[in-house]
DNA sequence: AACTTATATAATAATATTATTATACACGGA
DNA sequence: TCCGTGTATAATAATATTATTATATAAGTT
């Protein structure tokens, strides 16, 4: 787990040329010059948008002669979601990314009973009830 | 199901700020001066964040004097996933949005035989087995 | 009423992303 | 060996995103 290996997933998938390019990978492997005449844009789009998304990992290249063939990691892509998920369910604690997070956080829950978050202190009591 | 909604949720995914904030969000709702102090950003960078979050749909707000109080929408969020990942996995002809893409794609896939892109056709018999 | 707190928003500057154009390079065939 | 095909990459211009600074608004407090 790594936020920033998330960040990079999720910025790969944050793009509509991208996204149309992985729906047809997911139908089958494809040559550059296949998405090419299906997604009818430019080559050296379709190469770039091909290379963002093999470092996120989802897509591997292999090349044959001249040509390269494109294929979606459809197993990392599920594995990789399932992990998100987990992420958003597990305990701060259970994250070391998010040690100074949980500190703070665990100072601010100690503080109830005073509406401030200027000084630090918040109506925790209050929140928890509504949460 | 629409590519712009997926591209929306995952734009605002791919942030490592947000991605914090919302694992934060995920503990328990919170007021923009608490995530202020635990993750020790400037309140408009917050505010700008949560906003972004709020348009694709993945928080909701609620006034409460002069705070405001941010919640994840863990359901949507996991709705979201599940229907992508059926997104991938659904035949090109299911999407409506896809109906150029798969014109195109059937006219290269009926011509078989003839290893040249540039003409229109490529060897899709061959590449069926390597799929 | 004046002051403080909490938040949103506008304006700006810095940075990143995207698409195009131009170029380079590898491979296979004539 | 020269040419056409397929792909990658560099350079550029256009656009979008991000963080900061400054400001505005609204609600509670004294």
């Amino acid at each position: 787990m790594s936020i920033d290996n998330y960040v990079k997933i999720f910025k790969a998938l944050g793009e509509p040329s991208r996204l149309r390019m992985l729906k047809l990978l997911s139908v089958r492997p494809m040559y550059v010059c296949e998405l090419e005449k299906v997604l009818q844009m430019s080559q050296p789009r379709i190469s770039q948008h091909l290379r963002v998304m093999k470092h996120a990992g989802l897509v591997t290249e292999r090349k044959e002669a001249q040509r390269t063939f494109y294929a979606l990691k459809i197993d990392y892509l599920d594995e990789q979601f399932k992990e998100l998920l987990e992420f958003f369910h597990a305990d701060l604690e259970s994250l070391p990314l998010f040690t100074g997070e949980n500190q703070r956080f665990k100072e601010l829950e100690e503080d109830c009973g005073v509406a401030q978050c200027k000084e630090g202190k918040i109506d925790a009591v209050k929140i928890k009830q509504e949460a």
